[in-house]
DNA sequence: TTATTTAACTTACCCGTGAG
DNA sequence: CTCACGGGTAAGTTAAATAA
């Protein structure tokens, strides 16, 4: 196996490396890179992304290359008065796969923590009306039975009917997530909260409106991705398998997070208009 | 090993658009 | 007009890569 000395081109300062070739992104130049010499290839570097470099030199002695990287690095710092380790990274380890267990045991874990029920109990069960004693209905009886749990121990309920009317009134997981807001949050929730209450980088002035119901919020976006086959956590065993299925969970957790963002938003931006009607 | 640097990812916010 | 959504921004956080 040979080495390539990259020039790379992008690079100011310009940094050097030395990489195997079979770091080529063009998998039918790995096996004769002889000619590659002053050429510029795509080199693939980390998470999928590859960078374009200039072939400076190719040899078998990975020690050579590299001293001469270092040199090239510490002459066109010297140029450029830069105070900077330009050397880019030698050859990389194989233990980049024994990573891939890691980051799924790690996102599982975040699974968990995000499905973690909550104290929050909203729309509890009214105390009136419960039965006296005898062979009378118990009222209470009734109405709990009629209402179900969003999502399990989220201690969120709401009548099956209305659940029912949702799900039918709502042909994408964003929309269904919107609706839900709806059904279980007041005009003044939604108005006057975000999302996740984070701080708005963009407009540093700007104070951060306060984080919507914990519980309520969970429980909508668990039972959305639920709905979507999300719920479970991958067991194929196939750790490239888990690893698409959590991305695409991912993928559904961000568009239901940016729509419920929007609608929050929407609402607020409703009430401001509103409010400054009413002063003037 | 630990410390530092770098890259990717998030989130609130803004704007424009298009369907109904 | 309302609603949904895509594209974009700034800068904070997190995770990975690299240096020491």
């Amino acid at each position: 196996m040979s080495y390539l000395l990259i020039d790379w081109v992008d690079e100011l300062p310009k940094t050097y490396s030395v990489v195997l070739c079979n770091r080529l992104e063009d998998e039918s130049l790995r096996s004769d890179p002889s000619k590659l010499v002053g050429k510029t290839v795509q080199i693939l570097w980390n998470r999928g992304k590859s960078y374009p470099g200039l072939v400076l030199k190719i040899g078998t002695d990975e020690e050579v290359l590299v001293r001469e990287a270092d040199e090239l690095a510490i002459k066109a710092a010297s140029e450029n008065q830069v105070v900077s380790t330009s050397r880019r990274g030698k050859k990389r380890g194989a233990d980049r796969a024994d990573k891939i267990e890691e980051i799924v045991s790690a996102s599982l874990r975040l699974e968990e923590e995000a499905n973690r029920p909550t104290d929050t109990t909203i729309n509890s069960i009214d105390e009136v009306g419960t039965a006296p004693e005898g062979d009378s209905i118990n009222y209470e009886e009734k109405y709990r039975e009629l209402k179900v749990e969003l999502y399990p121990d989220s201690g969120v309920f709401l009548p099956s009917s209305d659940l029912a009317a949702i799900k039918i009134a709502s042909n994408k997981p964003t929309v269904l997530a919107r609706n839900l807001f709806r059904r279980l949050f007041s005009i003044e929730e939604m108005s006057s909260h975000s999302l996740f209450g984070k701080k708005c980088n963009a407009n540093q002035g700007q104070v951060p409106l306060p984080e919507i119901d914990v519980g309520r919020r969970n429980a909508v976006i668990n039972y959305v991705l639920k709905e979507e086959g999300f719920d479970a956590p991958p067991t194929t065993g196939n750790i490239e398998a888990d690893g698409i299925f959590l991305k695409a969970k991912k993928t559904t957790h961000k568009e239901i997070s940016k729509s419920l963002t929007e609608l929050l938003r929407q609402e607020h931006k409703q009430r401001v208009i509103s409010n400054y009607r009413l002063v003037t």
